[in-house]
DNA sequence: GATAGATAGTACGGTTCCCTTACTACCTGC
DNA sequence: GCAGGTAGTAAGGGAACCGTACTATCTATC
C-alpha cells in the first residue's frame, strides 16, 4: 500500500483518530448487544432505544422526562416509545391526574429485555476484563466518564 | 429523582453503559475538532469526510479505494468528495491511463486542514493526558484498538 | 369561574447521511 | 472485436433525527 499523506513518520504505530476509535468502540458492542439480545428473544431493539431503557423509572415517566434525560427532542422520543410499544416493550396509559399526560411504563417483557442488557453488557465488559486486565478497563470508563464530564462543562 | 427500574443497587456509582459512553466520548471529541477547524478557516468539515482525510494517499487516491478502506459505499463516498471538492479540499483529476477513474488529490488547502485536523487531535490527546496521567490516555488507546480488533474478527 | 398563558403530547414536513439498484463509460482477456 | 469486468454516477429510498405548529389540558389570576 502505498504512504499516505499528512502523516508524519515519527507518529507512531496505529494512530486511528479519537472520533473514530470511539465510533468502532461503539459500533462492535453495540452489534454483540443487539445481536445477542435479538437471540435471547427480543427482537427490534435499537440505539435509541436506550433513552427508554437507560432513564425510565420504576414506577413510570413521561414521555417529555425521557426526553429530557435523554437529549433527544420530544417527538423523536415519541417515535422510540411507539416502536417499543409495537414490540411489547412499553406500555403509555393516560395519567389520571393529569389527562394531557401519558405514563411510559415497561412491561415485564421490557424489563427483561432491560435486564439482559445490563446482563449482557457486563458481560462484555468482564471478557474485555479478563483479557486485557480488569484494571485497564476500570480505568479506561473512567477515563472516558472524566473526560466526557470535564468536557461538557 | 425517583429511582431507576433494572438497576441493581450494588452496581456502582455512575454505570453509563457502554455505548453510550463511547458515543459521548466521541461527539466531545467531534465537537472540538469541527469547532477549531472552523476557527482557523476550515469551514465545512463533518465526521465523515475523514473518510477521505485518513484513508487518501500522499499522491491521490481512487474513489473505489476510498471507499473499501472506509466501509463506505462508494456512492456515498462520492457524495463526501463532490462536497470536499466544493470547499476546495481536493480535486478530481481523470486518470490519464484508465479514463473511467479519477485520481482524487487533497489541494494545498486539504493538506493543510489534513495537518491540523492531527494536530488538534493530538492537542486534544495531550490535554487529557496531562489532566489525567499520560499513561492512562495511552492504556485507553490500547485497550480500544486492542478492544476494536478482536472483536471485528 | 372565565380566561390567559403554560405544558404534554402529536402531526407534519424537512434534513442529513447513508444504502441498494441500475446505469454509462471504459478497459481487458479470449 | 466482443464478453464480461471495473470505475464512477444517478436515482430513489429509508433511518433517525430536528423544528414548527397544532390540540388538549392544566393552572394562576382577576
Amino acid at each position: 500500500m502505498a504512504t499516505r499523506a499528512g502523516r508524519p513518520a515519527d507518529e507512531g504505530v496505529s494512530e486511528i483518530p479519537l472520533p473514530a476509535l470511539f465510533t468502532q468502540a461503539k459500533d462492535v458492542t453495540l452489534a454483540e448487544l443487539h445481536r445477542r439480545l435479538d437471540e435471547e428473544g427480543f427482537e427490534g431493539i435499537r440505539y435509541s432505544h436506550g433513552a427508554v431503557f437507560r432513564f425510565i423509572d420504576a414506577e413510570g415517566s413521561r414521555l417529555t422526562a425521557l426526553a429530557a434525560r435523554s437529549g433527544l427532542s420530544k417527538q423523536a422520543l415519541g417515535e422510540v416509545v411507539t416502536e417499543l410499544e409495537r414490540h411489547g416493550y412499553v406500555e403509555r396509559t393516560t395519567d389520571p391526574d393529569d389527562h394531557r399526560a401519558k405514563t411510559i411504563r415497561l412491561t415485564e417483557r421490557g424489563m427483561q429485555a432491560q435486564v439482559a442488557a445490563a446482563r449482557i453488557l457486563g458481560d462484555i465488559e468482564r471478557r474485555w476484563a479478563q483479557h486485557l486486565g480488569p484494571d485497564r478497563i476500570a480505568d479506561m470508563r473512567m477515563v472516558l466518564e472524566e473526560v466526557v464530564r470535564s468536557e461538557k462543562s
